[in-house]
DNA sequence: TTGCAAATACGACTTGTGTCGTATATCCTT
DNA sequence: AAGGATATACGACACAAGTCGTATTTGCAA
């Protein structure tokens, strides 16, 4: 049987991060290591949050083996344990299988028929194209 | 500020459906107008469900606006107030706020750069492409 | 027309997420 | 050494989403 939310083991071994742990996750990968404060300075210039939150945010993603931290010194240092690319692909296989049934292709299609997408943007996606299929010849073809 | 969840009014002036009534609208959008008892039968094809649930989710949805429902016989027939091109759309919008900081080209990018995406399926993307920029060429140029 | 099967209505419970308050520990400064 | 500032720990609350049980209504068949 297929379960119905991200979170709540799928297919896959190990939850997604859900939207704030994603949102901190974000945050740690551009800044790097990170102690509490700053991130919470980094979210609160998005949106009104307590600093409590942001630290039990850390706490939570930090028992789940989200983030890992520094605790030699007196304010825990945070820093991810997950690869940004990692994360965005599990995001997007689930995404595709709940709103494209699965197919990648519908979804690429949305993305880029619809407004959202300038002549530049699929100029450079031709390009990238271009470039994964010689990728691809080259080391099989 | 821009409020952290899909639900709850984003800058968008409506809602987003959750995901088991996503769900319910692509049965919807698959089998068009349907009786719940027929709605909760494809639902347990794929999870374990009870009707009642089905129904309260249909009916939660009606409230919502979602679908509408004919109560003209004594099983109501709901069908879809929402196009699924429509919907599928915002999605992909939040979705890309939202883990690609807005970026519709890193979305594609990820999406067909790693697994899940075909020779094959390439192919078909690049044509895809080719036929979008002909026809803003012819459109305008 | 009476009664059973099937439908709807709706309250209530569960779980997950995000939120914060408050208690406690720790450092630094004077 | 004392006290304020700043950290962490952690319990508790609010709310949304999904789930279902039970009560009530309604149509049809015997």
């Amino acid at each position: 049987m297929i379960p119905l939310t991200t979170t709540g083991l799928g297919r896959r071994h190990f939850m997604d991060p859900t939207r704030a742990e994603f949102e901190i996750l974000q945050i740690l990968w551009e800044d790097g290591p990170s102690v509490v404060r700053s991130v919470h300075e980094r979210l609160q210039a998005r949106r009104e949050i307590g600093y409590t939150t942001a630290l039990k945010l850390l706490q939570n993603m930090h028992q789940k083996g989200f983030v890992e931290r520094d605790e030699s010194t007196r304010s825990h240092i945070y820093s991810p344990c997950l690869k940004r690319e990692e994360v965005q692909k599990n995001l997007v296989a689930d995404f595709v299988d709940r709103v494209f049934a699965g197919s990648t292709n519908r979804l690429v299609v949305q993305a880029i028929s619809g407004r959202g997408s300038t002549p530049k943007a699929k100029r450079e996606i031709r390009r990238l194209l271009a470039e994964l299929e010689k990728e691809e010849d080259g080391r099989q073809g």
